[in-house]
RNA sequence: GACCUGGUAGCUCAGCUGGUAGAGCAACGCCCUUUUAAGGCGUGGGCCCUGGGUUCGAAUCCCAGCCAGGUCACCA
């Protein structure tokens, strides 16, 4: 890193002290009243009429071509730009033109933020345009931004698009490509439409720790930290789910929360080290109820952002329109692989799955072969949302076993585009049997399982109080809103991903 | 973690098998009162990612490193 400053950097702190010695402020304090919004004038100002008649408007002065006495200039609000038309002597009236000549025309940047009053017109050659009447200056902008053009066809020209520069430097992204805006409101867009959903039902948003003494409820490496009074070591949540199934114990009979997690990981499009993912537990309820649930919730989300329920998604169009296909992962594994293996051994599934050329391994029990199958065979072709039931009971150490087939749990997850947006089950409640899949867990870890599970006492203490049959949901918010939002990686949904320091 | 690709002006990029660093936009100066991605003419602007090496001479070749993107591996 060097600080020296570049021509540009100069000539712009020049143009602070010239603005400054011609006495004005140029980072005042006041409110500066608005009446109106770019897009609001462009999309209802019609020649002729009454309206938009004495507007007032702020924003970024984004460009400018100068014509002598008169001037264009584009103005850019968050709602998008407008075309301002400047005449010297509307902005300068009197004998002194130094509000056209030096300050418009030498001092302002792009990039400036001015606030104008003015009247909307149609120029000659078409373009909704406002007249300015008066200019005045909000703030100095002391950096040149990247400048974009684009024309009618929607050619871009000149785009800042170097990645690293995009995600480190997000405010310049946001300024200058309007469309990065419109993906960071649509994830919002998302977490309003499942809100509402979930809120109508009455179902609590609630709040619980993210620096935990133990972390539990997914399989991962967890951030540790420390608390200098308490004079303990912390975790940084890897998931909330056994403080939500306390809470469940509690007598709430539905509780939800868009939980922050992290976990200390690789790093890749699909993972960043911190995350979001919402969790929903309904009392009474199990895992076909749920399945139901995140059918008609996604499907509204889909229509929440684009009015229907297509999704376009690189190459392929997804419909979130209910029902989903369904299949047990037995079924799955047979539809694309020919074979049944719901009544193999651990050694005949084996064979198979080598016979399959998938990449296994001698230490793999039946639960962990099932799933590589599943994985390899079948996850890159579910395209369109599909739901994926009856997990081995090995990978899902809190859910409850299925009551005619104790191999298998009552678990669901939904495939959509090649990809796991979602992860339930009928929460395990026998505190018997959490304790001794807690065990089984310790002893994965005590043969190197850095992901296992760890014995979480005082959850199995609220499970002993009694919690009745639940059904539990976990949607990884980032990855559903790459999906929602056409993006190839989670850097895109994420307005500030992890990035490594840069050295100097 | 492995491999591949990249890092040159504010932005987007050229710069071949080594010979004093280039374009467009942006900036600066001058001319222009309804123009449009880019009006005309002119002018500046670079630790060529960092550190070593080879060479008379390195943006370019070699080695090491840093940062980023991609592919794969790992992974609820």
């Amino acid at each position: 890193m060097h600080n020296q400053l570049s021509e540009q950097e100069i000539i712009r702190r020049d143009n602070l002290t010239k603005i400054i010695n011609l006495g004005i402020e140029p980072y005042p304090s006041e409110t500066y009243e608005v009446n109106a919004t770019t897009k609001e004038i462009k999309d209802n100002f019609k020649e002729g009429d009454t309206t938009y008649q004495s507007v007032s408007l702020a924003g970024r002065l984004m460009s400018r071509r100068i014509m002598g006495k008169a001037s264009f200039a584009e103005l850019q609000d968050s709602t998008g730009r407008i075309q301002l038309y400047v005449s010297r002597d509307d902005i300068a009236p009197g004998e002194d033109k130094t509000m056209y000549n030096d300050l418009f025309k030498k001092f302002l940047d792009l990039g400036d933020f001015i606030g104008i009053k003015g009247y909307a017109f149609y120029t000659q050659m078409g373009e909704c345009t406002v007249h300015v009447t008066e200019l005045k200056l909000l703030s100095k902008s002391l950096k040149p931004l990247p400048v974009v053009k684009r024309d009618e066809e929607g050619h871009t020209f000149d785009a800042f698009t170097d990645p690293e520069q995009r995600y480190r430097q997000r405010y310049v992204d946001l300024v200058v490509n309007p469309e990065v805006k419109k993906v960071f409101e649509q994830r919002t867009t998302m977490y309003n439409s499942i809100r509402e959903y979930l809120n109508q039902r009455g179902y609590l948003e609630v709040e619980t720790p993210i620096l935990q003494p133990l972390y539990g409820g997914a399989a991962a490496r967890p951030f540790v930290t420390h608390h200098n009074t308490l004079d303990m070591k912390l975790y940084l949540r890897i998931a909330n789910e056994l403080y939500l199934k306390r809470l469940i114990v509690g007598g709430f009979d539905g509780v939800y929360e868009f939980s922050k997690d992290f976990r200390n990981e690789g790093m890749s499009r699909f993972h960043n080290p911190e995350f979001t993912q919402i969790e929903l537990y309904v009392a009474y309820k199990d895992y076909e109820w749920m399945m139901n649930l995140v059918e008609e919730m996604v499907e509204k989300i889909a229509i929440d952002i684009h009015g229907t329920t297509e999704v376009q998604v690189g190459e392929n169009l997804i419909n979130f329109k209910r029902p989903w296909k369904r299949y047990t992962m037995y079924e799955a594994i047979q539809e694309f692989t020919g074979i049944d293996i719901s009544e193999m051994e651990e050694s005949e599934l084996f064979q198979t799955a080598k016979k399959l050329h998938v990449d296994v391994d001698e230490s793999m029990g039946k639960g962990k072969l099932i799933d590589e199958i599943f994985g390899e065979k079948c996850e890159g072709k579910l395209i369109q949302p599909t739901f994926i039931t009856d997990y081995p009971v090995e990978m899902s150490p809190l859910a409850k076993r299925k009551k005619d087939n104790p191999a298998l749990v009552e678990r669901f997850e939904a495939i959509c585009n090649a990809k796991e947006i979602c992860n339930a089950f009928s929460e395990l409640n026998d505190p018997l049997d959490q304790r001794s899949r807690f065990e089984a867990q310790l002893e994965l870890g005590k043969r190197g399982d850095e992901e296992a599970m760890v014995l979480d006492e005082d959850f199995l203490n609220s499970l002993e109080y009694g919690m009745p049959p639940t059904a539990g949901l976990g949607i990884g918010m980032d990855r559903l809103a790459m999906i929602m939002t056409n993006q190839k990686s989670i850097q895109d949904v994420l307005f500030f991903p992890q990035m490594k320091a840069k050295k100097g």
